[in-house]
DNA sequence: ATTAATGTTCAGAA
DNA sequence: TTTCTGAACATTAA
């Protein structure tokens, strides 16, 4: 899952072990699956990344992003089920990638990216392939969202606002999880065209967007059932304790104590809403 | 034993 | 141009 928070935690937790340190090494982990998916060749990042530093680590959207001194960045996407690590990996089996730093000490020290989907994608972008691939293609990161900013893009489309959320050039780093939370906390309906949501909704949209992704940021993210996601040092997260709707179909609305929360199918992806506390005011379907 | 579902992104089609 | 569908993959629950 990782989304907005838990790449946040990612980097958070990578940063000052990585952040300043000369690269040693970056190796494609051979596993027992297919090689994930890389670009350049492995070859030609190594011949690129030679004796580079380590610049600072940023997240951008789901992205986590190690910047080097030569200008060049590696960008990771975890997309399902990619994780960060300092050490401790769930399984070797997984591994997918190895970066190895020179310590202090001029020992070495390894950041690994572990993928048990192998969905993730490790890239070194230059700064031209930076703004034209990565940060061209994505709308105002969801913690620099203002009721504004939602107000000018909402209305520019018609999709179910659960659907429009989604898209990462309409705000960028909320995911499905996150998505139903924040819908539920404004008490919105996902189904609600976005260029329908009034004043007052996008006002609780936004306040919704920075109050649940800062509170899923402290609680370093949210783990689901399958395990998956774990921080840099391979420990849960605690948001999942938090979730008010998300996989809790069938359950009384935890707000509203009336409605029974519902889950259906948007864009291919459940969405968990309360249709009590978040229906769809009368008259605002157009 | 199949089938459906799981957090994301993108190519290609509508 | 915008929006929608299916595929990429490994694993688990029903």
């Amino acid at each position: 899952m990782p989304e907005l928070p838990e790449v946040e935690t990612m980097v958070r937790g990578v940063r000052p072990h990585v952040e300043g340190r000369r690269l040693h090494a970056v190796r494609r982990c051979r596993c027992a699956y297919r090689p994930i998916s890389i670009s350049p060749t492995i070859r030609a990042i190594q011949q690129r990344v030679a004796n580079a530093r380590v610049g600072r680590v940023v997240r951008i959207a789901k992205r986590v992003v190690l910047e080097l001194t030569t200008g060049d960045c590696f960008v990771i996407e975890p997309r399902m089920t990619g994780l960060m690590l300092l050490d401790d990996p769930p399984d070797r089996g997984h591994l997918r990638m190895q970066w190895e730093f020179v310590t202090d000490q001029r020992r070495y020290t390894s950041l690994w990216f572990w993928d048990r989907r192998g969905l993730g994608t490790v890239r070194l972008y230059s700064p031209q392939q930076m703004q034209e691939r990565v940060c061209g293609q994505l709308g105002p990161d969801a913690l620099t969202m203002t009721e504004h900013i939602w107000r000018s893009r909402c209305g520019r489309t018609g999709r179910a606002i659960k659907i429009a959320m989604l898209d990462q050039r309409f705000a960028a780093g909320i995911g499905n999880l996150y998505a139903s939370e924040i819908l539920h906390a404004a008490r919105i309906s996902p189904l609600l065209p976005a260029d329908c949501l009034d004043r007052p909704q996008l006002a609780r949209l936004n306040a919704a967007t920075h109050k649940i992704l800062e509170a899923a940021i402290r609680y370093e993210g949210s783990t689901l059932n399958d395990g998956t996601y774990r921080n840099a040092l391979n420990q849960q997260g605690g948001y999942q304790n938090e979730h008010r709707v998300y996989a809790r179909a069938g359950e009384r609305c935890l707000r509203c104590r009336r409605g029974i929360v519902r889950r259906i199918v948007q864009a291919q992806r459940s969405t968990f809403y309360c249709p009590v506390c978040q229906r769809v005011p009368r008259g605002r379907r157009r």
